[in-house]
DNA sequence: GGATATTTTGCAACCGGTTGCAAAATAAAT
DNA sequence: ATTTATTTTGCAACCGGTTGCAAAATATCC
């Protein structure tokens, strides 16, 4: 019903490789051929079967999209850049929830079967081990947001969490704040351990600086809301550098809840800078996080590694900056 | 490198048909034989290509996902149950991202050089005629968030929308309010248009009631709030029925900035009860949308399509209900 | 115009599977 | 133990393409 390879090859009389070849950049054939052939496949609505061709060509133009981030706003327009530029240079998104899952193995194999080009693992909260999986079976892979020196194996774009966290605490100091505790994500996820270590490094090279830190169960606004009213029924500290935007918005909520007020009673830093945290409602005075770099070299990445499977791998980090909105007090005149 | 039928067959010293049965259900292989070919499989970690086996079965399991809308939080919900559902039952989701497309013919190719095995087009934004194209091209297809009266040819899931705006009207009513005002979505929208089509006519079978309405240019909070800014400075209704709740919540930020109270000055009610409604510092009263229950039905349908491409086109409509929270005034006693 | 270099074309095998059909093996019936 | 019915197996063609190789067609050179 829907015409192929060879019934264009008949109606233009020619071989079948002949339009093979019209229809593979690159290859010879003469000017006249591929009019004709054009012709032929014009008259028939033909378009070459990506599926038959990728078996001989080893070259689906697949890319497995796999994240658990799904509860977090900023994903949203995380797919939105990746699909965007995936599709600008020619590659398709195979997207896996993998909300639930903790083990690798059946995607893994179902990403396999599907004979995706490479897998872009997008989170922080995957364990490192997930995406050296692929990279054990021989799959090109980059962890978008992951950890670069837990996993040197493998291709890491993102930030420096060290660093963003030393950031946050710069910034609190710089406001004199003395007492500051870090409300992180999932305990377990690395961006949580990093952010914490930088921000307790930078805090540890300044005297009489009050600190402390907790988790909140995951990266959601209702996880922070509740890591918030937890810590209000004890003592609160003057500014939460929070792990994220989306959990810096439930711990606004908490605040006011409390009967407390932003950022005269308590100060708050989030970290992604994501669109909603520009809101006039919010305010969220955060770590901006280039996403729309992180994730146009994450596919530039890929798209290099489809030609160079077995590239050294790199980590490719990029700077933050702090946005100043409304949630931390001005920095006093000196 | 990786394990084919025939290194199976070989190495199980039987014929590729035979390896080829055991790993199709329904197919007739002796006990015997299927232990000694499952044994030879596992020795070499053999996995069936789904792309080769698709040539002659004609059936990839790959789903084309498209979408306009990555700009409405609710959406992140949407990915995440349709991914998650459409993984129970088996098929992948190829997503495809149309937010600057205004012509279906490319992705259309596209998805059909994949040879996917359906689509689903999960917008209220992009026109009808989009959803048809597919079903031109023979492709079984469910248009979730559609509207059904405008193309019976092609499988709608999702509300009446129609219905929906009477809800609201009905509710504003209830209220007491005597002047009342829709702000939606996109004029070209068919769920802006049929929101507005049920607001008006429930309202005119009232006596005495104002009633006005607008349009933002997208499903945004910067859109929705830029809108009301405008309407700001003329005369504002009591209260207002928007398009979505995304809308709502940059209606809610721009009567905050214009020194209004919620829901004192004016009423806001929203439409899809998206998670970010409830959280405690917005608590939109709004119209529920069962984005579960909708989305469950999209794939089950598209499932049953799949045994059944000719299927006869049906709408399947899911009814709303009021969520109250805190942007309309109470219904006052009788 | 003929010899040689270069480009274009078709043949046929292959990518990794599935499947109709007939032969071989097994089970059931007599 | 035969004969007959049923199940299991392998052969070979096919799904829709690509590609190495050698032959055919053109182009280039003297």
């Amino acid at each position: 019903m829907v015409a192929t390879l060879k019934d264009v090859a008949i109606r233009a009389g020619v071989s079948t490789s002949a339009v093979s070849r019209t229809f593979t950049d690159g290859a010879s054939v003469s000017e006249k051929m591929r009019r004709k052939v054009e012709k032929a496949a014009a008259d028939l609505g033909y378009r070459p079967n990506f599926l038959a061709r990728s078996l001989t060509t080893r070259r689906t133009k697949l890319i497995g999209l796999v994240s658990n981030n799904f509860h977090n706003p900023i994903f949203l327009e995380v797919f939105d850049l990746f699909t965007r530029r995936l599709q600008d240079v020619g590659l398709r998104p195979l997207l896996v929830n993998l909300s639930k899952e903790t083990d690798p193995e059946h995607s893994l194999q179902m990403l396999h079967q599907y004979s995706v080009d490479g897998v872009i693992v997008a989170s922080s909260t995957l364990p490192p081990a997930f995406s050296k999986a692929f990279r054990d079976k021989k799959m090109p892979v980059v962890n978008t947001f992951g950890r670069y020196s837990s996993s040197p194996e493998v291709h890491v774009v993102g930030i420096d969490n060290v660093e963003a966290g030393r950031m946050a605490a710069q910034s609190l100091l710089a406001r004199g704040y003395k007492n500051v505790a870090f409300l992180g994500g999932p305990e377990a996820a690395t961006s949580t351990q990093d952010r914490l270590k930088g921000f307790r490094e930078e805090l540890a090279n300044h005297a009489g600086i009050q600190t402390s830190h907790s988790f909140a169960e995951e990266y959601s606004f209702q996880a922070g809301r509740k890591e918030m009213l937890r810590l209000a029924q004890g003592n609160l500290a003057e500014a939460y550098f929070c792990g994220d935007d989306v959990l810096s918005i439930g711990v606004l909520s908490a605040i006011k809840d409390e009967g407390l007020g932003v950022p005269e009673d308590i100060g708050v830093i989030g970290l992604n800078d994501m669109e909603m945290s520009s809101w006039e409602s919010i305010a969220l005075t955060t770590i901006h996080q280039p996403i729309k770099h992180i994730i146009n070299s994450s596919v530039e990445l890929m798209a290099a590694m489809l030609d160079e499977p077995d590239r050294y791998p790199e980590a490719r980090l990029f700077p933050c900056r702090i946005i100043e909105r409304g949630t931390l007090r001005p920095i006093p005149d000196t």
